[in-house]
DNA sequence: TGGCAATACTTCGTGATATGATGTATTCCG
DNA sequence: CGGAATACATCATATCACGAAGTATTGCCA
């Protein structure tokens, strides 16, 4: 999927990935996977930026004798859903300003 | 809007602003504002990588003893435009994704 | 037991790109 | 006469996705 029309998603993606539970690195992406495919490098820089904005937090825990890292979201990481999900609304319009076939009629 | 939800809808929205008719930088900006603002740089910027990837061409004309550039869409532009609503379908997937409530059913 | 896939996270360099600031030049209107 | 509107261009900057490469451990299988 085209790289710029991903990079509105990528976020609000990871944060959605771990709403209804903490999960770590390499389980979002395999979680994401079906929706939207992205390397690590992207996953894990994008991990630390949503950490440095205050819209998860994060946890080590020891498990199998390997290190993991378990995200949490915040409040303000449930609002910046919220914000994205009133975006959308502007989303739609674009797309159908896009879309929108010229009947010849006006 | 959000900067990086923008970037995948910009170059496609100035494609479908001239895909009914020859259109000038000038022209675009005020016919996209009730969609979706650009500064002028971004726009010309935009134009630019457009006529250089072949998605339109552009023509030169005097109006009013000011020059006018008038871009037209090329059949890669309009392709350009399918290939969008294509990947619309995913966007849409992932939009669910992220939007999805956990109802605690399962 | 040797080796390779899978798991798990990190760092670095690069290329793409939106935008503000700034500049140039002309026309139109009061 | 002057400022707003029209019209386009250039530059520096900041953000960001991604490939490449690295480190380290576990689990499996031949």
């Amino acid at each position: 999927m085209d790289v710029q029309l991903k990079r509105g998603l990528l976020d609000v993606c990871v944060l959605a990935a771990i709403k209804n539970g903490d999960s770590y690195g390499y389980k979002i992406i395999k979680d994401m996977k079906p929706y939207l495919e992205m390397s690590e490098s992207t996953l894990y820089t994008i991990l630390k930026r949503l950490e440095l904005s205050g819209m998860l937090t994060v946890r080590i825990a020891e498990h199998g004798g390997r290190l993991r890292k378990y995200y949490h979201i915040t409040n303000a990481g449930l609002g910046r859903i919220e914000d994205f999900k009133n975006e959308w609304r502007e989303v739609m319009s674009i797309y159908q300003f896009v879309v929108k076939e010229d009947d010849g009629n006006e």
